[in-house]
DNA sequence: TTGAAAGCGCTAACAG
DNA sequence: CTGTTAGCGCTTTCAA
């Protein structure tokens, strides 16, 4: 059914391996006829053959592929993440294989990881979802042996990358101020990489800060929209509501906005935000959402490079890459009445 | 480094054959000794032995995975379904490989079916982005032997599950209709799978129905989002503007309403708008969008259970499926003015 | 109850 | 310039 190199070898009257170098590329270094090799191409091209991945992978002790892990994919911070880590693996002749990150799974592990080394991934990204948990069992089992990078979350020793909030946080709060805003609120999970530069910057600028979390007991995963929006309506119904709102991630800002809408709220009339991510998703809210960029470019093309470097034995490398962040600013911020 | 079947069989004195037995859960079927099953599960667990993918793949003659094809993963109709298909496929004890097709390849051709089999997938669910094209080379290659199930575009012969748009379009128009809508627009991609069951509603109804493509130019992909906001301002400075609008996906909806928020229009207040797909999405839009949908769960479902199917032998099952599609009724109609 | 052995499709070292 | 050979790690007869 399927042809194999062994089939063309043998229509082509030379042997296996033969075929082997002249479709691996090998056939010039080899110094193989050029008729021989016209010959076999030829026979591949007429045959429909296409190496097997299994036989390659097997003997090559590598599938050429590269796992990444993130959290729900329907969130526009990860699946553009995801899409750009596709088109930078595959400019390096990699696969991706991805792995949503189970929330709800009952243990608070990361079966995605077990599944990633099941498939056979030569190394693995991994981005931690909204909330992040301690997976000491899975750092373990890297072992620092394993081609692994982490972004966001520093795993003790391993390669990981990482944005600095504090820049980004800071031009936030500026662009609220210059707005004459001057009570601030956070919105979102509980997140202290991205609470506590706000923080400083709030009081940095003389603006008060109020807290508002989102809290998902363990397995609940699925009601994190109610949830939020829930927390929304709160917010709105708040008697001295904050004017400048910073939300966690520019996913929850949809939600939070829609939540104000609920309640006769309107952005930016009403509310000001400022989100989190810089998706393009977030480019075609209405209005168009303000947002603390993430760099995803550089983040996943830093990441690839990392993993891609451990895979091929060339080692080394910073160990944590810091990444900035800045104020991307759009229209969901304007004035104080 | 990484332990291997014959590893175990080393330390536990036995023949790597008993190993495999047993650690491929066919200990009790072979009889093996208690004692033997457990001192290899003990080994097994201590060495952290995973098989080999490309071993048992090699052996077996299939990867148990399965290729998702698919348009922009950043469309929110295509990333939740790959995330369903992901569930689905899991369910099943595959695993699922993304590939999105690229449209702004030089050629008119589907490289990234070209990957997943290079990736060595058992079978393909195939889902065309929002332009289609015909892609003949490729329903050559498969040739009906190779695993195959596409949605919503029906390849001669192969499987596929198509929608019933007329019930969703029959339902949009009546809901425009009762809110006392006269001039009916159509915004999007030319797309006669929409266009024609919307053109015999709007007859059915006594709806005036104007057409308003957005067209990409070969290659031009990346500009999508700029073209579709330029074709929405255009809209807006229409001099009859229609007060209904069909917005062919919940996607393209998302960049119309932020067009018409440019010019100063919203929605619903100035022009009620259905999308397409019944994104989760959409119900976060300002206000949530109503739409057409397409029912995910069970469009996956059929395909996932057609391509295992075949995969797993058990061909037959019906050539062509039809889900029908229905109105899901949000916030973005309201009575004409 | 278990071992020996064959072979899946491929690459690469070693001979010519 | 090309053939032979030896595995990669696993499953699966066939024997014992």
């Amino acid at each position: 059914m399927v042809t194999t190199a062994t089939d063309i070898a043998k229509q082509a009257g030379v042997s296996q391996a033969t075929v082997s170098r002249v479709l691996s590329g090998k056939g010039a270094q080899a110094r193989i006829a050029k008729t021989t090799q016209a010959k076999i191409q030829a026979l591949a091209k007429e045959l429909h053959y296409r190496p097997s991945f299994a036989g390659q992978a097997l003997v090559r002790g590598k599938t050429r592929s590269i796992g990444f892990m993130c959290g729900d994919i329907c969130n526009p911070h990860f699946n553009e993440l995801a899409d750009l880590a596709m088109r930078e693996v595959e400019k390096r002749g990699f696969h991706l294989v991805l792995a949503v990150i189970k929330w709800d799974a009952t243990q608070n592990n990361l079966e995605a990881f077990d599944s990633l080394l099941a498939r056979g991934v030569d190394g693995v990204i991994y981005f931690g979802a909204d909330i992040r948990k301690g997976t000491a069992q899975h750092t373990q089992i890297t072992g620092g042996k394993f081609p692994f990078v982490s972004i966001e979350q520093a795993f003790n020793g391993l390669p990981s990358i990482v944005s600095d909030n504090q820049i980004g946080l800071d031009e936030a709060v500026a662009h609220f101020k210059e707005n004459g805003h001057r009570r601030l609120a956070y919105f979102g999970f509980a997140e202290p990489d991205k609470e506590l530069p706000l923080a400083r910057a709030a009081k940095r600028h003389g603006l008060s800060l109020s807290r508002h979390h989102v809290t998902i007991p363990l397995g609940a995963w699925a009601q994190i929209p109610q949830r939020v929006r829930a927390a929304a309506h709160q917010f709105a119904d708040l008697p001295e509501r904050p004017t400048a709102v910073f939300v966690s991630s520019d996913h929850l800002a949809h939600v939070f906005a829609s939540g104000l809408w609920d309640k006769g709220l309107r952005i930016p009339e009403d509310v000001s935000v400022i989100g989190y991510d810089g998706t393009a998703a977030g480019g075609f809210m209405v209005p168009p959402l303000s947002s603390v960029d993430f760099d995803n470019e550089r983040v996943i093309r830093l990441a690839v490079d990392t993993v891609c470097a451990q895979i091929e034995g060339r080692a080394g490398a910073a160990k944590k890459m810091v990444v900035p962040t800045r104020l991307l600013v759009r229209k969901s911020v304007v004035p104080v009445p």
